[in-house]
DNA sequence: ACGATCAATGCTTTCAGGGTATCAGATGGA
DNA sequence: TCCATCTGATACCCTGAAAGCATTGATCGT
């Protein structure tokens, strides 16, 4: 095909063979083999001058459109393969989405625009399975601890809150601490939904041998507000997640806060190029660790 | 890329070759050698499994594209070849725009969908000027005797007519002929314009002695009819035109009306395999030679 | 009529790419 | 744990597609 373009664009043997850096004999066989194994006269061309039949004409805009395409193609797998192109999963989970992710995302769009990031939001514990399974890139979420097959960015410290209705009786009390909420109806998520969370919550709690009463466990970090401000009990949320607290609730600090680690991750053997450059702009945008 | 997309498809080295018709261990440098000199690695793959990596992923659309491209190209190339597809540089003069010209078009149009038909109406000097240079691959025109280089379908054969205000004088004359219309202010197009139309006109006057008295000469069939309107003159026209004439025009037939032929005509050599069910389809559709 | 130009043809040569045999790593069953 | 088996990679050879060179043949301008 890129005989067939030199010779369509100079009509001219000569100059077409050398502008394929070759010398005309062959490139005149190729140019008859080509006609020969489409069955189509291309070219009319008696020993003086060359043109172009209706044929070759029609062909010669096919040509350059499929050349084009093919050299499209490989200049992006190499951008793909360089992670300036392509494709990234990314997931995060609900409660970082009002923190580090939307800059995240933000920081990232603009530094690689032909990257397709594709967000998904899940609960840490899918999350962990995904980034396992390969079916996510990467993905923010609490650092739970020992993951030897991925590689972690520390993102934020967040600090838990207390979040309650404001007609709660704990609502006027100065200092809240295990000890004010022991016998208080406590919404939690599931250990087997966010594991890190729930155990950090246990902690706080079993450090001063006090046994939380978790009365209801939702799996969903907005179903648990939403049960909040029906009065059905408090709920212990990273501090992110309550600047902006709902309709009639009020969060409050609590002493001696746990504290939970919001990290990137992503597996060590990952193949997609675009994974690193997602790292190093997780590590330049580390909040100040409160 | 065929031997790239048969490994993405069947992720196995062995079935992948035989579908490319070739034993494995050259396919697998074949592999080897477009990842190399991509410079991108395409395949994920240890003795016991094949897996495309992000940038394979990816290359596999793009040669899915440009493959599909190219087979169309071949096939489309061959159409155009065979006459089915491509483009038909159709010229035809005014005065048969109303008579053969449509039911060509048509006929063809439905013959060959795919054949873009690109129609100019031309005066019949500068229709016999594009055939020759080729910028039309085919015309409607009157038959100007010779013309070797032609080929040439008669399609009908056209009486003139004489067409005059209503209020004219001969519009209650029953018989017209050169003698009815001698010193009769007429219009006509100029020889260099159409010269078998004129031609026929100035021998119907000179095979009786008379010389015409052509006041006017507008090059265009429109005009001229115009211009009779205005009561400028007479003019003698093709029957085919007469079927509606103008507000406040009359036509009438002449007595032993000069007759002329319309014929669809391309050149004998040319490249354009689109040309001849066209004129096939010309050949079907002469009319009934009055 | 002759020389210049340009595509086609004949012949030679080379290396890209295919074939066969074999190796090496991984997996799964005995 | 070991062996059979599967699968991709390597080593080596060989063929033929395609390139080069020399030449021919046709056409056009002087």
């Amino acid at each position: 095909m890129r005989y067939f373009m030199a010779l369509a664009e100079t009509l001219h043997f000569g100059r077409a063979a050398e502008r394929m850096n070759m010398s005309q004999p062959p490139f005149s066989r190729q140019i008859a083999m080509i006609e020969h194994t489409l069955g189509v006269k291309l070219f009319e061309r008696n020993s003086r001058n060359v043109a172009l039949t209706p044929s070759g004409k029609h062909f010669m805009k096919d040509c350059r459109n499929v050349l084009g395409q093919f050299e499209e193609a490989c200049r992006d797998v190499r951008l793909v393969a360089s992670g300036m192109k392509g494709e990234l999963r990314f997931g995060f989970m609900m409660h970082a989405a009002h923190s580090v992710v939307p800059q995240l995302v933000q920081l990232y769009a603009e530094a690689r625009p032909d990257v397709r990031l594709v967000l998904d939001e899940r609960t840490p514990t899918e999350i962990d399975e995904m980034l396992v399974a390969g079916t996510l890139d990467a993905a923010v979420t609490f650092d739970c601890g020992y993951a030897p097959h991925l590689q972690t960015v520390l993102l934020a410290r967040e600090r838990l809150r207390i979040i309650m209705r404001k007609d709660h009786p704990l609502a006027t009390v100065g200092q809240i601490g295990p000890e004010e909420l022991r016998g208080e109806k406590v919404i939690a998520a599931p250990a087997a939904t966010a594991p890190a969370l729930r155990s950090a919550i246990n902690s706080y709690f079993s450090a001063r041998g006090i046994v939380p009463h978790v009365v209801l466990e939702p799996r969903l970090q907005h179903t648990i507000i939403q049960l909040v401000a029906k009065g059905l009990g408090v709920a212990l949320i990273p501090a992110s997640l309550c600047t902006e607290p709902g309709a009639g609730l009020i969060s409050r600090a609590l002493t001696d806060a746990p504290q939970l680690d919001v990290v990137l991750r992503a597996p060590i053997t990952t193949k997609n190029p675009a994974v690193s450059t997602f790292m190093e702009i997780g590590k330049s945008i580390q909040r100040t660790l409160l």
